[in-house]
DNA sequence: CTGAAAGCGCTAACAT
DNA sequence: ATGTTAGCGCTTTCAG
């Protein structure tokens, strides 16, 4: 390997000192416009590159950041990463990306190992585990900002950048009576999870209103296995059962895909049987068979965001990031899946 | 912000020597069993976190890779991802994720800056631009190892994984003609992407074989527009076109997509008046209108092993990693897009 | 406008 | 088994 050139080779080529080097490479207003020449004209021949690591050392700032996922399988994710990405790309930072798996414990691990000063910023969106905030309050001791984007921890001081989740619930449950449900049900992954509570709740309080809500009937079933197999038998005896819903909305991607294979498996007709609604980005939505209706969240524009606020973090001090709470509103499509 | 405690703090506390903390913490042979515990006490007690550039800045290692990726959102690339993560987490090492949205120069740009020191080591699929290995020789001068996966330059000599492509094309194009379609066409997205030109070249030689090459007729079709309006459009001519194929499949999980928007648009039965095949690792696939037959890539095997063999690369030194060139075979998955 | 020097926190020779 | 010391490459006072 041949030697690696640094900032003293610069120095010693254009018998300069390291300080000038250093400074003409930053634009200092304290270099003459020829040095700064120069130097980059050097530079540039002899394919200086700057060591990321001693200047983060030295300066106690890294040009990086954390992205936390509970996977990055699910569409929204993959789109948030790209919003994320698309303004990170543009700030010249860089962006680690890591997965909780949706365990409260890994996403914990992730969390104080953010407190080594590799990081500048986290973005995260939670795991359905996730319900003590201890971690979090860490890392805001050491001056680490964090923005959460979609899935918030709700009594946590921070900002962040969440869809209209109670509002939506509201939306799915009134579509689903409009298209003649009378006992739809809100197929939840957590039941401590925000966007599952808020979205379940306003669910809940829209079948009330319409005099929907039964005795001995749950209107909120929780999918919380982690085997994906166990899920499954799950929604099949759901939607076989004695007491099977007329309608379902499901609060991720996935769980509505689970759905439509068992009522493909068992012949379950949507809509005539059963109208499903999703919570979902999915761009097949529109050639499912039939056409799945889906809530859908602007999934780019919410990291995006997020990634623009947790600048603003970074970049200004004493930037109170608590101020900061954007709603960005989802959007219904009504497809075949709920009987236009 | 209260003092950042370090290795120094240890030491005093301890009244031990930087030397044998930094030694203790590393569990070097050469620490008695109860320093290390003392050491180890004082550590977790304090909270003490190791700067992690410091270390990289001395050991010249990052403990930390980059992936680059033509973009995020297609579910190939998900699951490759975590493929990927689920190696890297279990050797501690953190990851980069940049990407080239199919741009030859972001690419350039993405690998030029990986010279600096900041990663161990590259994952990449290339852009569907990428025609010149220049930016990877820099690289590999510069001793960085790079793994390629799925989408690999030709002609550089490095350690690739990938799919059996030319056979894929091959049996795309046998499963279309056994299900009766007499002009089948390969829609492409690039016209110096391998993963293309093979899996076309594939695909017309048995075309040939079976006498199906027709002069005045092309079997390939290159959409290469980055615009999707432009790419669909297109699609729609093509598929209602004067010399409509009976068959097409589609190179990438996209095209798919927009075959199926556009039959659906214009009336076009699916697999009646045509039949549809996709690269594709959608997970929806089966629940399509119609399900859409598949050629699976095992998106996160690959994902796997190409970051198997990059630590192998990044441990062992003077590991060869021109050595490697591993074949992940793909499946065929028969659906009612192709007509049972 | 340029330079000398200290030091970010850690590691690895090289002592002891 | 423990300690001393010299940097890794860069930035930042502070002097000139």
């Amino acid at each position: 390997m041949q030697k690696k050139i640094n900032i003293k080779t610069l120095a010693a080529e254009l018998k300069l000192s390291v300080a000038t080097i250093s400074k003409a490479l930053r634009d200092s207003h304290e270099i003459s416009k020829e040095t700064k020449e120069r130097v980059l004209a050097k530079a540039t021949l002899l394919k200086y590159t700057p060591n990321p690591y001693a200047s983060s050392l030295r300066r106690k700032k890294s040009n990086t950041i954390a992205i936390i996922l509970p996977e990055v399988s699910d569409h929204f994710f993959s789109l948030a990463i790209d919003g994320i990405q698309s303004v990170a790309e543009k700030k010249g930072y860089h962006v680690l990306i890591y997965l909780s798996h949706e365990k409260y414990t890994i996403e914990k691990a992730l969390i104080d190992d953010c407190n080594s000063g590799r990081i500048d910023g986290v973005l995260i969106s939670i795991s359905r585990e996730t319900d003590d905030p201890a971690h979090f309050k860490k890392l805001q001791e050491e001056n680490i900002p964090i923005v959460f984007f979609d899935r918030a921890f709700e009594n946590f001081k921070t900002a962040k950048v969440v869809t209209n989740d109670y509002e939506c619930g509201s939306i799915a449950a009134r579509h689903l009576i409009e298209k003649g449900c009378t006992h739809p049900v809100f197929l939840s992954i957590s039941n401590c999870l925000p966007i599952c509570i808020k979205r379940a709740e306003g669910f809940k309080a829209t079948l009330q209103e319409a005099g929907l809500m039964h005795e001995n009937r749950n209107s909120v079933i929780f999918c919380t296995d982690s085997n994906p197999q166990d899920t499954f038998n799950q929604i099949k005896d759901l939607i076989t059962g004695s007491d099977k819903p007329d309608g379902v909305v499901t609060s991720v991607e996935r769980l509505a895909m689970q759905v439509y294979m068992a009522c493909h498996e068992y012949k379950i007709r949507i809509p005539e049987d059963l109208k499903v609604l999703a919570f979902s980005t999915l761009e097949t939505a529109p050639i499912l068979n039939p056409p799945l209706s889906t809530i859908t969240q602007p999934a780019f524009e919410l990291g995006k965001t997020a990634a623009e606020i947790l600048f603003k973090g970074i970049e200004k001090k004493n930037y109170n990031l608590t101020d900061e709470f954007i709603v960005i509103p989802a959007t219904l499509f009504e497809r075949a899946s709920t009987g236009y």
